[in-house]
DNA sequence: ATGACTCAATTCTTGAGA
């Protein structure tokens, strides 16, 4: 089976291109992020007519999270995560699907920093290692997945000194994504390319597409039980590159049953 | 260069994104 994660930066202006990305490439799991819409407004029956099922949490305008499986119900444990009751952004959903736990996320992105963005997106991180503690102690094969919002490593961007006042880049960013990873949560995309240099997100200002202008903030991190099954993982880039894209790629990992 | 581009919103301008 392959889990696949897609920011796809608002679902009524890519439907187009996101069903063609699900028919071309076919994934088990499909993960969206940035849906933009209101529950009301998100277009399951599209889904239906070529075979995949949903789950979503809608927001009016921005953020948004959806599961999708392809001829399955994705059976949702969670959405929203505890320790902050009042926090309305709809950016994490949760299901079992074809015996995997499968979280999709859209962590803060934190900008302009420092600032009250900024110290929401660290407590959200905070929030976020709480829950994964709590899917790791349940020993399942799990997989969270979706835009961290995070450069974990230099390697991991056209230019870290360009880049470097940004959130995504900041220690403290930084430190909370390596928590998790000492936690016992294997990031697939880094273990199966240690030099780095794969990119997710090329900007859409300044030609960064086409410069090549691009960071990894899209990852699919692994519990013990599922990492010991990973066969493979990939970034879907040439669909950054067609007419009316989002500014993402979707990223996948393919798992031994 | 406080830019560049794109999306959503009862749109003609602003907030958000990264």
């Amino acid at each position: 089976m392959r889990v696949a994660s897609f920011n796809i930066n608002g679902i009524k202006a890519r439907l187009p291109r996101l069903l063609e990305w699900l028919e071309e490439t076919r994934p088990s799991v499909a993960c969206l992020q940035e849906i933009k819409t209101q529950d009301e407004g998100f277009p399951a029956s599209e889904f239906e007519k070529i075979g995949y099922r949903a789950i979503w949490h809608g927001q009016k305008g921005f953020n948004g999270v959806a599961i999708l499986a392809d001829g399955a119900d994705p059976v949702e444990v969670q959405r929203g995560l505890a320790g902050e009751p009042e926090d309305e952004h709809s950016r994490y959903i949760e299901a079992d699907v074809f015996g995997v736990r499968v979280a999709c996320i859209y962590l803060p992105n934190g900008n302009p920093q420092p600032g009250p963005k900024f110290d929401y997106k660290l407590r959200w991180m905070d929030r976020l290692r709480s829950r994964m503690r709590e899917i790791a102690a349940e020993e399942v094969p799990a997989v969270v997945i979706g835009d961290y919002n995070v450069v974990p490593n230099d390697c991991d961007v056209w230019s870290a000194a360009a880049m470097a006042p940004d959130a995504l880049m900041q220690p403290a960013s930084r430190d909370a994504y390596r928590r998790l990873l000492h936690d016992g949560w294997t990031d697939a995309l880094a273990m199966h390319n240690p030099q780095g240099g794969i990119w997710t997100f090329w900007d859409y200002q300044a030609g960064a597409w086409q410069r090549d202008h691009g960071f990894r903030i899209d990852h699919a991190l692994l519990s013990p039980e599922l990492a010991d099954r990973l066969a493979g993982c990939g970034v879907d880039k040439e669909y950054r590159g067609r007419e009316k894209a989002s500014d993402h790629a979707p990223v996948w990992v393919a798992l031994r049953e």
